[in-house]
DNA sequence: GTATTTTTTTACGTATACGCTAATATCGGC
DNA sequence: GCCGATATTAGCGTATACGTAAAAAAATAC
């Protein structure tokens, strides 16, 4: 077999091929999609897609269905509510337990920068660059809660909600009070209060869910 | 290929095997197992062995290593710790989802009757039986909670801390204390009142934490 | 023209085959 | 006897082959 000079091994390469195919649309949610198919699209035999499938399925990216290959699972407003509930209290504890480290100001300079890439982004109009910021800043806040297991559910959550926000990110208001309330968090993590940042960062995600679901509902997007 | 009439399909009884042959220690956690012998042991190819271990793998059971087959992953204190913190938040959250509810009595009848059974184990001293009823309390809980997501969650990482709590059932002093949480928090959900459910289970699941965190620190079990 | 049965096809689930690389063993030099 | 170089082996990663059951198509009856 021609090792094709890519990163790793093609199961890999597949994981990140398929989520990437699905983040961008081009395996729309709801679709099917043969395993052969994604076989030869991809340039390698189903046994590598098979067990990538597998790992996506139990993310919950995808479903594989007996004879009708793999169908990309879309995310109802249901789904959303339950998938923000659980990054609410996921976060929000990843928030308390980082400021109870009392990590020296420039061990949180990504969270700062994230910060002030949102800034520059809402200033710029350029709500692709304050989303990657936002995600930098989420992400980042759960590193630094310093729980392995949380990183990787929110991580996991933020998949499926990922082409979902795409959507909403074009119909909601401009997001002045998310960059205020992620300054505040930064704050409390910085002058190592817990409770405040645990507080601060529940009140910034249940408003954020109340606001999507409020949208969704407004726009009758039922599946995304 | 003789299909030996059990259950579903190769992969499906790999995964559950493969299941129950950690829980029960015939696969000691921290051991190594070549995929073949892995297939030979379950009567099957291993194809669906390789798939059960990719499932397994991201539910954080095992690790594929190269070359070396799959590794039973072992549960360090820390892990417990990462673990009981994530339990504590989503448990939380299914509480005080199910306490707005306004469950009529007889749909929390499984719940009851988890206690009851519980402090039946506990008057007889048969801690098995109070470990049974304490996992369906807890697992009715957050199905009364109604978050599919969180459901999936508390079970897979209920699975791995199976085997460590096997252990600490036998040091840890009897659990009275665990027995009047639940109740609290069985009535606050009958009564409606999700702060109380909340903040109830809250503290019972902090304290549980705390609890076995000190055992095992008191008796260095490093690794389970 | 519709409904039912039979045939054909399709695509998965799994077994099997095999290359390739990392790990191990063998050998030769000092 | 120990260390480095070379040969061997082991076991995964992946391609391929194939049986089977479901779905689609075709044929037949009514």
């Amino acid at each position: 077999m021609l090792n094709d000079e890519k990163a790793g091994s093609n199961t890999q390469r597949a994981i990140s091929e398929l989520r990437r195919l699905v983040f961008s649309g081009e395996l729309a949610a709801g679709s099917d999609h043969l395993e052969s198919e994604l076989a030869e699209r991809l340039g390698m035999s189903r046994t590598p897609i098979r067990e990538a499938a597998r790992t996506l399925e139990s993310q919950g990216l995808l479903e594989l269905r007996a004879r009708k290959g793999v169908r990309i699972l879309s995310v109802s407003p249901g789904d959303m509510r339950e998938i923000y509930d659980v990054l609410t209290e996921l976060e929000s504890l990843a928030a308390e337990r980082a400021a109870e480290q009392n990590y020296p100001v420039d061990e949180l300079r990504d969270l700062a920068q994230a910060i002030a890439d949102m800034d520059d982004g809402l200033a710029q109009r350029d709500l692709d660059a304050w989303a990657l910021a936002d995600d930098r800043f989420h992400s980042e806040l759960v590193r630094l809660g310093g729980n392995s297991r949380i990183i990787a559910i929110v991580s996991m959550l933020g998949d499926q909600v990922r082409r979902a926000r795409a959507v909403t990110l074009l119909m909601r208001p401009l997001p002045v009070q998310s960059n205020r309330d992620h300054q505040g968090v930064y704050e409390a993590i910085l002058r190592g209060d817990p409770q405040a940042a645990r507080d601060l960062h529940r009140t910034h995600r249940q408003n954020a869910r109340d606001m999507i679901l409020e949208l969704l509902q407004r726009h009758r997007l039922r599946q995304l």
